[in-house]
Formats: structure tokens, sequence, C-alpha cells
DNA sequence: GCAATAGTGTCTTTAAGACATTATCTT
DNA sequence: AAGATAATGTCTTAAAGACACTATTGC
């Protein structure tokens, strides 16, 4: 019922960020090295205080652009969950809403203030390495939905520039699934889906091979039927 | 970065909590009645303030048990979505975690403090009344989540007591998807796909017909390939 | 020519949708 | 027997997976 949410008792809100982009061809986040404690030197997702008169999705916005690099450009932003254990940042009562970005190709994570560094982690090197406060399920979070979400949706154009070839959207799925995938059958599938992409009547420079057509992202949102993940092992 | 969150800014945190059963067969989600302003008479979710040293979930289980009514038994309680427009609480700031709990046959609501009224009503009958803050929003967020959620996962049980025969189990497709499926190809689907549903060797008393089968949960969460809806029309 | 990359075609298998049919109860 | 409800079977179609094949480039 929202009854009188205990005004002044302390508690925080904060937003984290899982920015996620395909960073020279393998799936990456990025994170800052704390410079000040609690886990100073370790490294966390970005994120920062909710302002008084922001609504959630403006301080992700927000912190996208300052406290890590972009304009929102073509960004996916969507929020994940809320984490509020009541011990996860030992200065207090911090309630954390998280969200997701995808992008194409992002800039460099620029260094903040109160921040050693900042920059790309691929997703693979990043299995044995502890992050700050609960960040890392914060991450696991983020990269169930995004792996999740590619079956069903037309999001993983958000990784890739406005013009693409089905190969680089089919090399979106193997680095977010960590699988390969039979180039045949999907090319079948993605220009046989409808509002999945457009085809363009240009073609990209070639490679030493056929030059690919390009696409751009269609219209539609979802993939009916979804495209599943089931492929062979990573190559 | 998580960095002090403002502490002391005056932010409140809430949750609020779509509480869907399956009511005289029909989806149908528990409100009470407001009996103070903001929003007095009208039907809004139930819910409340997070305590100091309480974790979100918490929150919303004990909002389940006091502010409405029930004990855990079983009863699937998950995260939806986090609200927090400035303005969605007249009274000041409020960021609401919002909760959607899913149980079988569940007792009526009943009423708390400032509260007017309690009680079911089924989904279908609210479509033109209005809910106050920013709960058909909420409610909205809720009915999508689960009507998804019953395509790829066994999420259906939840809504049943823990016998039940196929037919049952269609109801809640039904209910909840306000349409009809073919009898044949659900109980095909529903009795062939692994970790759905575990036959038993009793069956339920006859109501005029062949007595029907009982089945219990399965140990499955997902439904590989999904169940997916666009069946006929409502009945 | 050969290697490399892009794209198409074919065959098999899985599973959905639309039914018809059989089974087992009450009255 | 008639009617009601439960369960199974059959046929068709959609679409995935495996993989062979063709197309178009650079060298």
């Amino acid at each position: 019922m929202d009854t009188s949410a205990a005004p002044g008792s302390g508690v925080g809100v904060a937003v984290d960020l899982v920015i996620l982009t395909l960073h020279e061809g393998r799936l990456s986040v990025a994170l800052v090295q704390r410079g000040e404690e609690p886990f100073a030197g370790t490294w966390a997702l970005p994120g920062g205080p909710v302002g008084e008169h922001e609504d959630l999705d403006q301080s992700a916005y927000r912190v996208l652009e300052n406290e890590a690099m972009i304009g929102e450009e073509s960004v996916h932003v969507e929020q994940l969950r809320t984490f509020g254990a009541p011990g996860r940042d030992p200065r207090g009562r911090v309630v954390s809403v998280a969200f997701m970005a995808l992008g194409a190709d992002l800039p460099a994570p620029r260094r903040g203030a109160d921040v050693a560094d900042a920059r790309w982690w691929a997703v693979e090197e990043l299995a044995g390495v502890e992050l700050g406060f609960d960040h890392r399920e914060v991450l696991d979070c983020a990269l169930e939905r995004a792996r999740a979400k590619l079956e069903y949706s037309t999001l993983a154009v958000t990784f890739l520039p406005a013009e693409f070839t089905v190969t680089q959207l089919r090399g979106v799925y193997e680095a977010v699934w960590g699988s390969g995938l039979d180039a045949g059958n999907f090319h079948r599938k993605a220009t046989r889906t409808p509002g999945f992409v457009e085809e363009l009547d240009r073609f990209a420079a070639p490679t030493g091979g056929r030059p690919a057509r390009l696409y751009r992202a269609g219209t539609g949102t979802t993939l009916q039927p979804p495209l599943l993940r089931s492929g062979e092992e990573s190559a």
C-alpha cells in the first residue's frame, strides 16, 4: 500500500550499471577500480546515488554519461533487479537498483572521481576475479538476462553498428552465449524471421571471400519462434 | 560504483505486492482499499516500508503475512521491477520495489491498519478501475510477467494445490492468458514435457465423466520447448 | 587455379495444430 | 443408453539441425 515509507530512515538509493559491449570481439563489461574504502583497489560496477528529483532511468543514463562515458546514442538500457541486503554496503544501508546497458563497440570507460582506473573486462577473463560489494551477483544476473533475451528478442542488434552483416550478427550470439552456431542455419533464421533484419542494397568490403550483404535492424522486437541456444561447443 | 548514496536524503524505500491467485476460476489480484489520504477510498496494492534490517525479499514476505494473509506455504515470490518516479507518491520521495506473488487458491486478504477494505479482484473486472499511485502500471507489469513466464516455465503449478489434474492445469493457462487451449494437445504437451508434472497412481473424484488422473509438480523449472500462447478465442 | 568467406538447398527430425477416436465415469 | 469428461491417436505443417553445395571475392 506504500504506507509512509519510513522517511529519514537513512536508507540510500543508488543505481549500478552492467554496461556490456563487444570489445575486440569478446563480450565485455565496463568496470571501475575503486580508489577509496570500502573495497579500495578492487573492481566494481560503475554506479552512483539517485538524485533527489531523478527518476531511476535518468540516474542510469546520467551514470552512463558521467561516471562512464557515452551519450544515449543507440544504447539499450533496461532495469535488471534491485539489491538491498542489509550488509551489502559496509558504510550503511544502500538499496541499489541494477541496470543493464547494451551498446555497439562503446568507447573506453573513463576514470571519474575517486576511481583509480576504468576499463573493459572480457567476461571470460573475469571468471576468478572478485568484485566489490555484491557486484558479482549483479553481473551474473545481467549475463543471464542478456543471454536469455537474445533467444526471444531482436536485442542482439544493439551490440552492432547501424549497418552490419549476418556474420557479425552471428558473432554477437556466439560471443554472448560462448558457443558456436551453424552459419547456414543462422543465416536462414536471421533473414527469414520477420522484423529481425532488413536487407540493404550494399555490401561490406570483402575480406578475402565473397562480400557480405549489409543489413540494418528491423522494426520487430521479438523473435517468434525464438532462436534457441543449444549449438556446438565454442570454436 | 555505489558511492555514498546520499544518506539522509529522505528517500523512502517500500515494497508493493501483486498477489495473484485463481479465485473462483478467474485470475485475481489482492487489493486493499485505502482508508487515508492520499488516494483514500481508491484501491491499491498491498505494501509497506522496508524495515531497517530487512532484505527486500523479507519485506515482501512480511507484507504477504501481515498486511495480506498467508504463510510462505507454497507461494512463489519474485521481484518484478522497481518504481521510483519522483512524483509517484504525493507525500514525498518513495522508491518502491514491486514483487509478484503466485499461490494456490489463497485465503481472502484481511484488512490491516488504515485499510478500509481488502478483497480479491478478478483481473478482468478491473479493466476500467483506477488504482492508487502508479499501481496500474505495476499490475500490468506483473500480468505481463506472469503471462510470459507460463510459456517457458513450470510456474503454472504454483496456482494449483499439491495434487491436480491436467484439466486444472489447463485451466490455469486459460485463466491467465484469457484464451482457450486445445484439450488434447495440451494434455500431450503437459504430460510429455520432462519435469513438468509427475503422474500419480490416484484419480480425482469423477464429476460426471471419466475420472481424471492426478499429477503433482515435477522437478523441472523450464519448459523446453516453450508452450506458446496463440490458441483460439476465449470460450 | 586455390583458399576463404557468404549464402542456398536438401534431408531428417521434432513438435505444434487440428482434429477424430477411444475410455470411463454419472444419470 | 445418453451425456459428460478424460485421454490417446492420426495427419498435416512449421521449423530446427546437420551438412552438402553453390557463389563471389583475393591471392
